[in-house]
DNA sequence: TATGAATGAGCGTTCATTCAT
DNA sequence: AATGAATGAACGCTCATTCAT
């Protein structure tokens, strides 16, 4: 195992290595599912042994932590500047669903992968994956800012509950890996568009009907 | 292995055995997720040798469709009047949202260990479990087809794709068993009320705004 | 279990249902092999559950060692006669192997079940089945006895070993229930006629030639 | 289980490992029996865990193929010298015989292993080990071939089907490690020697009487 | 830095056997 | 005389993890 001691820098081998392995796993995860992943099956898409990801990650967990780290890195770089582009609540919002559904659509492996690891990894018995809690709570969270703030701004109508309004949308945007795994000729920007519009509607002041 | 030979009856110690076997298959799966939940440990919830599972389910696959029957049929039982008790589609989509969203609030290791099956068992390869696989198309095809027929009817807005709009609403009502997990004060009645009220805004004609 | 105190007779019942176990024990293993020959599917093809298999043999081993005496007793009622309708050891001895071929042409599925127990069940350890040792044993004994009788009068040359014969017309005679199960159309008369000529031909004295 | 990537080379190690577990199949499929053998009690035998067997054969069938392909290599290398040393055809079918015969007599335990695998395992339902039917169809072929074609030189006698003799002959061959198992001190030798003699007798011309 | 080798716990499944009814 | 129910050991197999080289 490599030494831990301090936190010293990665050699340059070291960090194409471990970014191998973690493209590796998401393939193999978005392709076999999380069950069916095992470390051996990982090495043998690369060519290596098996030792080699231990000699890299300590645990599994670490593995699958890497990768929620590097896969949500990728979607806030997607999203972000898109949603920030807006100046208005309502376009923001619009921004924030149609480029979390286009991410979806661009890095389908990605998504299914985390999907997987969502629902199949738990820290310490009940509880979720607390690596994947925090992220998912993070995202929420921000949306549910996002509509709260624009809310007290009086751009959205006050009648609703931001959480539940946040949950849903959310919700509504997670469901397209499954539909993406179930039907692979699903339209990703025709769903982006149609959610927008339903949370537009669902949002609106009544001024703007 | 229980004899086979005919379509016999069930006595009354099998199906209490069964009933039984498949409540601890339920909060084990609930309890510790469906990855964690072996043959093994739910024959330890209820206090008998593993071999009674394998006697009374002679593949794990039968114990675990069992579990979807059962608890699809007590969401069935529990929605279905309450949607029928309805005249209008408007009634309609609030009841079906309210109802369950409220099931899931009563049942929640049944819905807990449902959403855990779905995600975590497949057939052959990589798609999802076949006999879970009709129950999630039967009920997001049932949702879209009381949009249609109401939307042809002039009671819906005639500009949003009924696909969409069943998958949104789909999603939001199946992501409280998340939210249960996560957030065991989650309050089910206000969340349902909320998404009633998002989706008749998004469903509304012109005329009713 | 039944009783089993004394040496008590049986009754109709009980002997009826253990032919019939019996019968149903030989087809099964003539099928599936004796390895995939379980009690539970020896009940099953008579279309009654387990127990009554172990109410009626305590052991596996004692069912096993019926169905021995029962195949062995047919094949003596069988063999024995036609044997003893011969006058010399030359004709004794053709009569011998012809019948015993014939036997197993005519009981095959008595043949391969045997030849599966022969093969797959042991006594303690290593040792060879000991009910079956016996029945080989007999068998073999039976036809050294014949060959070194007549060998003693002068009708088979003196120059063979009478136990090795004997082995190697047994083995020739055992090779037919393999035989039956590779090759279904094998021509049993065909091959027990060439049999006897064979053995005819490594017997006889100098003199018949 | 080890990398099975490409067709790489076996390293010194593995390749002692798994003549090692070979060996020790071979002691406790003979000591035993086939159905007494477990990959535990092969393991035990060695003094590793279980998994080091599963690690080396990623089947249970693997080691079996490769118990079978060992012993067939080691009898061909003993006999088919023996045998190509002779020139006619009654010398090599002595010579046959009594290497065989002699063979089994040197590899005991080999050979009570071989045999308890052909009658042990099966290929999908009925028919026999599929690598195994090859090998005894192989063997029973050349010999076949061998009686037919010095048949057709005239050398044997004309009129006896080289099919029902090459049968006989292996069959009786094949009675050898049976008895090794029940007679330890069975004369190796002199049944091959009297066997010989036999089947010389058995297929010898008019002319050579 | 990587490998090959091994471990040991756990998996779902099979089965002969026991036993109360 | 038979059944249904349960047991417990054993089976082949998988896998994350450890570790000497």
């Amino acid at each position: 195992m490599r030494p831990e001691i301090t936190t010293e820098a990665r050699t340059f081998t070291e960090t194409a290595r471990r970014a191998q392995i973690v493209a590796a796993a998401v393939e193999t995860i978005a392709e076999l599912g999380y069950a069916q992943t095992s470390l051996a099956r990982i090495a043998e898409r690369i060519g290596v042994s098996k030792g080699v990801i231990s000699y890299h990650f300590a645990r599994k967990e670490d593995l699958v932590r890497e990768i929620i780290a590097d896969v949500v890195a990728l979607a806030v770089a997607y999203a972000l500047p898109r949603v920030e582009a807006e100046s208005t609540g309502r376009g923001k919002l619009r921004a924030a669903i149609e480029s979390n559904v286009a991410f979806m659509g661009e890095y389908r492996q990605h998504m299914v992968a985390l999907f997987e690891i969502v629902v199949n990894t738990r820290g310490e018995g009940r509880s979720p994956n607390p690596a994947m809690a925090r992220v998912l709570q993070d995202s929420a969270a921000a949306l549910r800012e996002l509509l709260a703030a624009y809310q007290a701004a009086g751009e959205f109508r006050a009648d609703f509950d931001p959480q539940v309004m946040a949950t849903a949308i959310r919700a509504a945007i997670d469901a397209v890996p499954r539909r993406l795994v179930v039907e692979p000729g699903f339209d990703v920007t025709h769903y982006g568009r149609e959610l927008a519009d339903i949370f537009d509607l669902a949002t609106r002041t009544e001024a703007r009907r």
